[in-house]
DNA sequence: AACAAGAATGAAAATGATTGTCATTTTCAG
DNA sequence: CTGAAAATGACAATCATTTTCATTCTTGTT
């Protein structure tokens, strides 16, 4: 990994769960660390590629990147005032492994949101 | 639904399997059928709401569109291929549920997905 | 140090899916 | 028929991502 690789793990590191390619490129010129968009886009295909991040899409879409092992967790949503609470799956993580299983997927992985709306709304 | 809606449907349920809607316009101009872009991604826009199809990402992030059934499900996607089982919610319908109520959320929903990659891939 | 080859960088342009705009056409109730 | 409302589609705009390409850093060699 080089210099700019390591910058962006770090920030990746540093911001906690998901951030998008745009998202992390704001995050380092705010602190002050002197990066081109271009190369956080190259960065992170690196770090893909070496299986230190992982790929994931938004509902829009958009590419979103995290850390290889970070804490896996899933989100609760309010859909009026976007407040989000970090929640552990429980069940659903052997949910998700057994039905894969069944049907014979291997390389699994899952993802699953809760949204409503929340008590101040 | 209207009548665009309905020929997109129709073309859908055609082409079996997923489609993007760039694929469905250029079938139904193949056909004969005459439709413009923009009328396929406000009619595929219509009948998500409708809960008449599912939307889904390919792995560079394009939109797919299927025809799905009323009932609620979820669904196991192959990463490679597209492959798509519908399959039961099970336990993760109670976990949402009560994750929810522990936060006070009302007006509940979510969204599961399993992914990986299938035994033919 | 001087030099060259190759990798890394980033600004700007290109790409491509999706969405927004708006003038025109179709539908339909009165 | 007539006007209002909905539907349509050509075109422009948006936005994430990729490509290009000229410039700057690295690194090893003489
Ligand atoms: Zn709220
Ligand atoms: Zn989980
Ligand atoms: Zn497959
Ligand atoms: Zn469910």
């Amino acid at each position: 990994m080089n210099k700019s690789g390591e910058r962006i793990l770090s920030t990746l590191e540093h911001v906690g769960g998901f951030a998008s390619a745009q998202e992390i490129h704001r995050a380092m010129v705010r602190d002050g660390k002197n990066i081109g968009l271009t190369t956080v886009y190259r960065g992170l295909q690196a770090l893909i590629k070496e299986n230190i991040v992982d790929i994931l899409r938004r509902d829009d879409g958009e590419a979103i990147y995290r850390v290889c092992g970070d804490a896996h967790h899933h989100h609760l949503v309010c859909k009026k005032c976007g407040r989000t609470v970090e929640i552990e799956g429980g069940e659903i993580e052997k949910w998700a492994l057994q039905e894969a299983a069944h049907y014979g997927f291997r390389e699994v992985g899952h993802s699953a949101e809760i949204f409503g709306i929340c008590s101040n709304c």
